[in-house]
RNA sequence: GUCCCCAUCGUCUAGAGGCUCAGGACUCCGCUCUUUCAAGGCGGCAACACGGGUUCAAAUCCCGUUGGGGACACCA
């Protein structure tokens, strides 16, 4: 349940709330919020275009990989961008750069690419703005906005320390906000701070969360220019954001105090402000922040486990979002239904099994065709070689039913192992207990059978003329398939065993029968030992 | 510790004061189909954190409590 009371309307109301709306509303009782619902979307949007366009970014900091909670802060910013025909940046923040990482930023750049999720223009380096940075802390400065801090590490500690044994203040104390520079100490190289507002409160109307207010007196002096003189985070973020236009931030809910804090610079620019929108952050099982202690993967990782793109983003996009009761929908879908105003404001936690789930969904839609090409680098991991032509065919043949055993490509390709495999078939345990003497037996006289049969090689064929034998053997067709089963899967489970039959074709099906019988019992157990 | 945010089945969620002794999805458990395993079909278990208000009527609005999370760097 979320309460509308407390939420701007949407990004638009200070554009055009209320007046020219009210001209929309039905001249009855019903409530404000109910009219807000029976607007529809396509005349807020007709208007929207001609008002603002909007310009929402992502902006990771390539310290790691592309995380499954940045996908999805990616993924809502480009989907609010697409559905109201805006613009979606990529920024990389870079400005630490001891801790910046090509590998990252390639990870990052992969993994959006991966995922569909595409940016207008090239990406946006934060390091290279850093002049631009440099000129706004200046004039900060000039407006008396920033001032020069030569307070050194040990006294912030110190600071920090104080303010946490007085459970009063915390953060820096602001000793050099009113001091002349010409006291500051020697060889102490300053920083420069953001002189923000000690008395009354900062209002942040957040798309999400409503209306957060904090006391200014909790908001201490930032550092806008580290020591070593660049930029911080906090000054570059709102440079970029007003010089790229952006309209709206949708980012993490970690982020939403920082929020607060910049809405300062933003004030103390004259600029105006985007509207903000923090998204619940995504909880790992235990109801903490997801972080690489949960074993959170980058979503390369989702990749080569075998996940589809489709079923990660139809996933992330649920997570904190809904559309009524529809679990399962496009991307274009989403795109027409996504909207700030229908996410969440509580974290939601991470569960793959449902993740697993959505993704044999999409893997049971996708052309087998496809699947195969997907399949193919598993595979030949699996067995060391490429699988050839003769293989891809079974393969393709075999899909239909494949996929409806599996749920992501890597379950698929183990699955779909046995059609490739040269032989002799390599047998697992619980195969090689169905091929004892009696189903040894069993097989030799179904392989008999097979050989003499002049019957087409067919799944159909090939079940009548098995339950015959079956009939005349007085055996339940059971008994019959399960050791069939073992010797040319090399498995207990398969896909239905005439199909594969079928599939493998009739001299491949026989041979992989021969080699069984031509094999002694205790190759037999040598061989289940080894597995 | 201080500040901020959150609260419906185990999990993701529907819910906009009366259509609801709360619906869907995943998980789990039955049954069915069946040559195995799946898939499919049918069914089941399972929630409005608590306490006060407001109202003819509260999961829904207000206040408080409790619980959970996040932020408190010369990181981003």
């Amino acid at each position: 349940m979320r309460s509308l009371r407390k939420r701007p309307h949407d990004g638009f109301d200070r554009v055009m709330w209320p007046c020219e709306w009210l001209d929309h509303f039905p001249a009855s009782t019903t409530s404000l919020r109910k009219c807000c619902k029976a607007i529809t979307k396509s005349r807020i949007k007709g208007k929207y275009d001609k008002i603002m366009k909007i310009v929402t970014r992502f902006a990771p900091s390539p310290t790691g990989f592309l995380h499954i909670g940045g996908a999805r802060t990616a993924l809502f910013n480009w989907l609010y961008a697409r559905h109201y025909s805006g613009v979606f940046h990529l920024r990389i923040e870079d400005t630490d750069k001891i801790r910046s990482e090509a590998a990252s930023i390639n990870a990052i750049l992969n993994g959006l690419n991966w995922l569909n999720i595409l940016w207008d223009g090239d990406p946006i380096f934060q390091s290279t703005r850093i002049n631009r940075h440099i000129e706004i802390i200046k004039s900060l400065l000039k407006k008396g906005a920033a001032y020069y801090c030569y307070a050194t590490i040990e006294e912030l500690k110190e600071m920090r320390a104080k303010g946490k044994n007085t459970g009063q203040f915390i953060g820096y104390d602001g000793r050099w906000r009113d001091r002349d520079q010409r006291e500051a100490p020697p060889g102490v190289l300053p920083t420069i701070r953001l002189r923000v507002q000690r008395e009354g409160e900062t209002i942040l109307n957040d798309l999400v969360q409503g209306r957060v207010t904090v006391m200014n007196k909790q908001l201490d002096d930032m550092i806008l220019l580290r020591a070593d003189a660049t930029p911080t985070y906090m000054l570059s973020v709102v440079v970029d954001d007003h010089d790229m236009g952006v309209t709206h931030v949708i980012r993490g809910d970690d982020h939403l105090m920082n929020a607060l804090r910049q809405a300062q610079i933003y004030q103390a620019m004259g600029w105006e402000m985007p509207q903000f929108a923090h998204i619940p952050l995504i909880h790992g099982p235990d109801g903490t922040k997801l972080s690489k202690r949960h074993g959170a993967l980058g979503v390369e990782t989702y990749r080569e486990i075998g996940f589809l793109p489709e079923a990660i983003c139809n996933y992330l996009t649920r997570l904190g979002w809904s559309h009524g009761d529809i679990e399962i929908f496009s991307t274009n879908q989403a795109v027409t239904w996504f909207d700030i105003r229908d996410v969440g404001r509580s974290a939601a936690r991470f569960d793959l099994a449902k993740l697993t789930a959505i993704n044999a969904h999409y893997l049971r839609r996708m052309a087998d065709s496809q699947l195969v090409k997907l399949l193919l680098p598993h595979i030949k991991t699996l067995i060391g070689v490429p699988v050839d032509t003769v293989g891809q065919c079974r393969l393709e043949a075999a899909m239909p039913s494949l996929k409806l055993r599996a749920r992501t490509i890597s379950e698929l390709a183990k699955a779909a192992l046995f059609y490739v495999q040269p032989r002799p078939l390599s047998l697992n345990k619980k195969a090689c207990q169905y091929l004892d003497s009696f189903g040894r037996a069993t097989l030799m006289v179904l392989a008999e059978r097979l050989a003499a049969s002049c019957r087409v090689w067919e799944a159909q064929a090939l079940e009548d003329d098995i339950r015959q034998l079956a009939l005349e053997q007085n055996l339940t067709l059971g008994a019959l398939a399960r050791p069939l089963r073992a010797a040319l899967t090399g498995a207990v489970v398969s896909p239905p065993i005439f199909e594969v039959m079928q599939i493998l074709g009739r001299e491949e099906s026989l041979a992989r029968l021969d080699d069984v019988l031509a094999c002694q019992c205790e190759v037999l157990s040598y061989q289940c030992e080894e597995l």
